[in-house]
DNA sequence: AGATTGATTGAAAGCGCTGTCAATTACGAT
DNA sequence: ATCGTAATTGACAGCGCTTTCAATCAATCT
């Protein structure tokens, strides 16, 4: 039904060569005809079809980004910030969520051995042998983000959560003079939950300060859970002076809401902070200590990372470090520097 | 570089036909030479490459989603609900926005008249004459999204906004005893301001309530702007007893904590409401009495519809219309029924 | 004028796959 | 054995595009 380059050719009364050489390589066409094969295109409203050019030429001008999960603002900014790259570069963006009910290992197969892509970003938040198995086999180039595939000679864009993480933990301690710092992380074996309780631990030997195995705790990053956890135990925490070190905003924000549920003020009884630095940072009362992460960038410079890596199959690999940084609000305590938003 | 089907037809010592067949209509082709094939299949990790068979076929399993902008839970949500039944059905989702640095219509051509997707999933949160036009261009099978695309006869799917909208200015007038309803909204050509402004006017004007235009704001559906409001009404609203009903959760979120800022109690001095009931309206002290929009429902079944349009292509046009509810929660008085979460 | 050059164009060979159609084979019936 | 039929397979023509390679033509040079 569209019209194809043989039917801009006959209007063109050209080959169908010329009118390839005017989409591909205008210069080299005599300056009549390229105004003909033009006008006829307009006319016609041709556009070349994409599988017939993809055949021929290997090449879709399509990225896949494969997610671990397709909820919350984390991903969502990535999302924006890796659309808007491929934009720029003139690529298409396609999303895949490895989370949910698809198997992970499937989608990702689907989404490169397909051949479809040029290439693709990942973003594994747990890496086990058989996640780095699947990563093997795939032929269709691509940068992981913010997974640390260990010994994987890959491009990657990773955020150095430990940084900002030793931030906030010196600013809990040397600051606010903390004792008792309680963690409230992801699941046990996501990657950045594993990173930021690295840093927690690694702070409070530095510190001497003891760290109770009791005080760590392992949720799902949800505000529910961490609502009935605060529920549970923002009495006792209050008692003990303690300050909660949550992994990321939402948790957060579900213990401050169990505080306020339970009469316990924040940050004068217990104090709370956060990562991420989402949105909810600055709609909780009172508004969230966090680490920043700059989760837009984190998408546009993989996709940048990926293209560059496509236009040089051979250059040796690449790993961009992104720093996180501590922001300084209310939940634990007066602020010093604190910005309103 | 990757095996093709010559390369499997050559190893299992047949032709391509009898491997195009196992590959598509296995029945039909004798047990032990489907079983050759299928071996060298393996030994080769063959995979059918897709542009070759999408110029084949015309037709490449990927769907578009194309959305105003990617900020924000709404979008993320929808995108989530799309991908999800996407997969399931067998289809991968390219996402698109169109809103930032993208020239709107540009994109939505790009992905479309590209011929590369077979389907598209629009979402147009402004309907002007030139947007229209875009859409009449289009050849692609494609749904529209909560867009009131007036006599536009074409696969849609909608909120019902003015329902939950209604119920909501019934709930805030008859069980509330509200007489001064404050209005905010978003952008003034914003589709979903637009629908639920008309419910708000209408309920007013059925309950005998005067409308002042100047109790109708037009903002950007952020919390920042929002919050600038907020700071600079929000006492003469708790003087006047007035209730505010923003058109989305974020600003009502704004609104409350400008309310903090400013010591005014909420729902005691000012009554705050919201829309949308995203993951924010929970989040908020008080809780957000809000409108529930199935989101991710909404990306679901424009997918679904979709899929079956392009299963039968002569059907007559469908509009699925979802329903908005009343969620009450704290914002706006002692509740009745109010769920925790 | 005849030859050489460079600019411009066209013809045709695939890219890897599907689907049509004809050829081959197997097998039971005559 | 011979034939008819059904089952199975192969040859080959495209799908719409890019890209050599050769052909054409005008312009320049000897």
């Amino acid at each position: 039904m569209p019209a194809s380059i043989e039917d801009v050719a006959k209007k063109a009364n050209v080959s169908i060569s010329t009118v390839s050489r005017v989409l591909n390589r205008r210069n080299i066409v005599n300056d009549k005809t390229r105004k003909r094969v033009e006008i006829a295109i307009r006319e016609l409203n041709y556009r070349p079809n994409v599988f017939a050019r993809g055949l021929m030429l290997q090449q879709s001008n399509i990225l896949g980004l494969v997610l671990p999960d397709l909820h919350g603002e984390f991903y969502s900014e990535i999302i924006r910030g890796a659309n808007n790259k491929a934009h720029d570069l003139g690529y298409q963006l396609m999303v895949s969520s490895v989370g949910g009910k698809n198997d992970g290992h499937s989608v990702l197969s689907a989404v490169s051995n397909h051949g479809l892509v040029d290439g693709i970003v990942v973003m594994v938040s747990e890496i086990d042998s058989k996640a780095k198995k699947t990563l093997a086999g795939v032929t269709t180039p691509f940068v992981v983000l913010d997974g640390q595939v260990d010994r994987v000679n890959h491009d990657s864009v990773v955020i150095d959560q430990r940084h900002g993480a030793e931030e906030m933990m010196k600013h809990l301690i040397e600051d606010r003079h903390a004792k008792n710092i309680v963690f409230v992380g992801g699941p046990k074996t996501n990657i950045d939950t594993i990173d930021r309780l690295a840093a927690y631990r690694e702070t409070m030997r530095q510190s001497s300060l003891d760290v109770d195995s009791k005080d760590i705790y392992h949720l799902d990053f949800s505000y529910e859970k961490a609502f009935d956890l605060g529920i549970e135990k923002v009495k006792e925490w209050a008692e003990s002076e303690a300050f909660i070190f949550a992994a990321n905003d939402e948790m957060a924000a579900g213990i401050i809401d169990a505080a306020i549920e339970k009469n316990i003020s924040v940050p004068e009884e217990i104090r709370v902070v956060g990562f991420d630095d989402t949105r909810i940072a600055i709609m909780t009362r009172p508004r969230l200590t966090t680490v920043h992460v700059p989760m837009s960038s984190m998408g546009a410079q993989a996709v940048e990372l990926l293209c560059q890596r496509l236009k040089e199959p051979e250059r040796p690999p690449v790993k961009i470090t992104l720093h996180s940084n501590l922001v300084i609000r209310e939940s634990c305590g007066t602020s010093r520097g604190a910005s309103i938003y």
